[in-house]
DNA sequence: CTCAGTTTTGAATACCCGTTCTAATTGCTG
DNA sequence: CAGCAATTAGAACGGGTATTCAAAACTGAG
């Protein structure tokens, strides 16, 4: 065999990811990111390809770290109606807790390169696709223990709520306070009713 | 006097505003505007200033059309509800429509430029605090007529409404599908009973 | 008809972009 | 320890970036 790698491919693929996720695609230099993920240029393309192709390796990452932490939830144990509730809670967490206020970096790669950068577009529907499937397993297990309104359509309510989601992932960026987000997911909760 | 300008300055926004609305701050180049624009690179700096000055008036010019657009259907005839349906409806025609699916400027703008770029984040406040005086106007009058639950908070209610109409920017860029949309506000039309 | 005042023109500025290249360095195998 | 093979380092590449400049073109007032 040859020479080892100096570097953790995952570990730098989440310092690229920082950089993405605060500047964006066209925001973040190949320098910022060289700099940041502290390894030379040549072992950055050598590695992770090109710009383009390092970009949709942490939007990966960043999909399939997120997404195991929300199934988590969903998984969990207590009440229909409380693990929703968990789910919320815990991005909006996420969201208020980071000092750089970077947001979602899904929602953010969704409006900055969505429609033209079909890959791009297609990790974010698969996103869209599974965040959906999380809430419609939920509200289907709290119609059969009664807690939500069996006459809803469960399909229409995960839509509503992936929606709701998306939409706190906006306001977060004007508005990154707690409470407020959570009043918000509250008023929402009516419509389980 | 002196030799006049050969162009409409509010012609050529418009034209520089599509631009920008479509690929975003970074995305444009001087060179993609100065061609959409179809002015000389020395009138446009004299006219708008530098790169990121024309953005922001890109940015208050579509504000401002969008804003007096959405006041029209609040301030109209109809029940509450209709109204608050019509404002929903209005949006969704406009993401709908729109070849580029571009979605909505202010939002592309918040997710691309805030926080970092504090002009721009200033009027994303400005317009979010205006949409949620367009819901509580509406609410209010709502709760007047008994349409909807008076035991609500007008202002939490109008801040539900303004993320889920963020939501909806976010979602279009997916599945710009009216029916869909459409769905989702009926789902969400729910909290008001 | 002159000429001051403005706009237009197109080139030029200096710098940054993403990407690639060559050469030197390194660690493992035989 | 020799030699292979991959990684590293850092310069170099052509082209694009936002911005500015000097000169030409133009309009209208005196």
């Amino acid at each position: 065999m040859a020479r080892p790698r100096e570097f953790d491919e995952q570990e730098v693929l989440q310092k690229a990811t920082e950089v993405f996720w605060k500047k964006g695609f066209h925001g973040s230099s190949m320098q910022d990111l060289v700099e940041a993920m502290d390894i030379n240029r040549a072992s950055l393309y050598d590695t992770f390809g090109n710009k383009q192709h390092l970009y949709l390796s942490c939007l990966k990452s960043y999909h399939d770290i997120n997404q195991h932490e929300l199934a988590g939830v969903v998984e969990g144990s207590g009440s229909a109606r409380d693990r929703l509730r968990g789910l919320f809670i815990l991005c909006i967490e996420r969201f208020v807790d980071d000092p750089d206020r970077k947001g979602c970096f899904i929602a953010n790669a969704t409006l900055e390169r969505v429609p033209g950068d079909p890959a791009t577009q297609q990790l974010v529907c698969k996103t869209v696709q599974e965040t959906e499937q999380l809430f419609r397993v939920i509200v289907e297990a709290g119609q059969q223990t009664g807690e939500i309104n069996p006459a809803l359509s469960p399909k229409e309510l995960a839509q509503f709520w992936t929606t709701m989601l998306a939409g706190l992932r906006v306001v977060v960026k004007i508005n990154p306070d707690r409470a407020a987000l959570e009043d918000l997911m509250r008023v929402a909760m009516r419509v389980l009713d």
